[in-house]
DNA sequence: AAATCGTATTGACGTGGATCAAAGGGCTCC
DNA sequence: GGAGCCCTTTGATCCACGTCAATACGATTT
């Protein structure tokens, strides 16, 4: 068991207005005027280093995030200390949306790199959001692509092989990647094997094979976490033409 | 033996005040003056016929479905034919959640027997919820509540093996009947070994062989689709000591 | 009661990914 | 800038589940 850490909280008000992740994020759609009021509502933001968790499961619900810099895992764990992880969220994405239906936490989320997050207390959200119908529905928007996000998960935990499922997670990380302004097909993963073996169901030794059997069939290089894609269409067609 | 009274067919107002469902549904925590709005809202009724879709992947969003009578499944399909369930919804259920990210469906959802939902036109479900703090805080919490089941799911999926992640699903079934005020023992199956095998990331084999083995252990007394839990505890442990 | 068809069970065998093991590489933190 | 440790790669072997196949059962129709 590690010793707990010291969490750092620097209390700095978010400027929604001035974010240039504001189209990704909370406030698109919404007018210059209503993007205030929302800055308004977005009280402080939160550094969360390497490694550190910014809420575990079981902790009291009381506030969404937006993440502003950095990124993220989330995983759940069971009793016998199985876990899974269950998503990856960078930028722009908002976290802590499982904490709505118990008003506890059902999953960690864990930096995995030093990050830093909007604070978005939820009281105040679903305040606001009654007033200013475009945030409504945008948040209604959000938590709907995280539904959907998740039975494409479902999908390629059920019924996707070893390879499949990496080609889908690369496509994935690199569609991602692309919105944020980024190389389409050059990026670092912040993530180890382990960790993508438990998000695609896998072992960390499997992820490692597969990356090794695309690079000799010239689909990626891969150096460590570094990865860079050769053939995206290629990738593609491991996706669709399903073999046996 | 109940004789049969002959009832002129009217198109029924939904009533959600009148409803035994409504600790399950949307009007949960609503005071009756608001339930009576919810009324006003949810304009019709439709009845689904076995093996019917109530809406397909592609579908135009403009509604959401609470199950009144029946049961569902949702899948995706993918280009090359697999098809993945990615759940079963019973009465008091809502349907249709998917669709507000994108105002399209992106999974079908079938009737597993002859069926009847609740109509909620979404644009006036928004529109009330503005209006009504305890309906828009329940909607978000169905919504967050459908999130931690997915990630259930993906446990399940990711980390279990073929025994865990049946025992899983009978405890889940289990225990979805009782708050319905079934038995919380003995129940009918609605969905086949596929679909089961499906939603559960197997072979219709692996389910079928997996179910004589609980049988033989003494753990349920399968009969086809008629399922009934001799040993819970049995079944509960099956799932915490994960022996390799 | 027979015929049909979808559903379920069971057996034999094959395989993809897990497991076990060992060595090498590159961060991280002094 | 070096020590230590975590992460990654690769090989050898194993096994849970998939695949293929045959049979049996039950519901529905005629």
């Amino acid at each position: 068991m590690k010793s707990v850490i010291p969490v750092t909280v620097v209390e700095i008000k978010a400027a929604c207005s001035q974010c240039n992740l504001r189209e990704l994020c909370l406030p698109f759609g919404l007018d210059p005027r209503e993007v205030n009021q929302l800055d308004e509502l977005v009280g402080s933001r939160r550094k969360i280093k390497r490694q550190q968790h910014l809420y575990r499961s079981g902790d009291g619900f009381e506030a969404i995030y937006a993440i502003r810099a950095g990124s993220f895992k989330t995983d759940v764990i069971l009793e016998d200390g199985r876990d899974q992880v269950t998503g990856f969220q960078m930028t722009g994405e908002v976290l802590g949306l499982d904490g709505i239906s118990t008003e506890h936490h059902s999953c960690n989320a864990i930096a995995l790199e030093d990050s830093e997050v909007c604070v978005i207390p939820f009281s105040r959200l679903e305040e606001l959001s009654r007033q200013v119908e475009s945030l409504q529905h945008q948040f209604h928007k959000i938590m709907s692509r995280e539904i959907v996000r998740d039975h494409g998960v479902m999908m390629l935990l059920g019924s996707m092989r070893a390879e499949e499922r990496l080609a889908a997670f690369l496509l994935n990380m690199s569609q991602r990647f692309t919105v944020r302004g980024f190389s389409p097909s050059e990026f670092h993963l912040r993530m180890t094997r382990d960790e993508i073996g438990s998000y695609l169901g896998l072992k960390l030794e499997t992820v490692s094979r597969a990356f090794s059997r695309f690079q000799e069939e010239g689909l990626v290089a891969v150096q460590q976490k570094h990865i860079r894609i050769l053939d995206t269409p290629g990738l593609k067609r491991l996706l669709n033409h399903h073999s046996p």
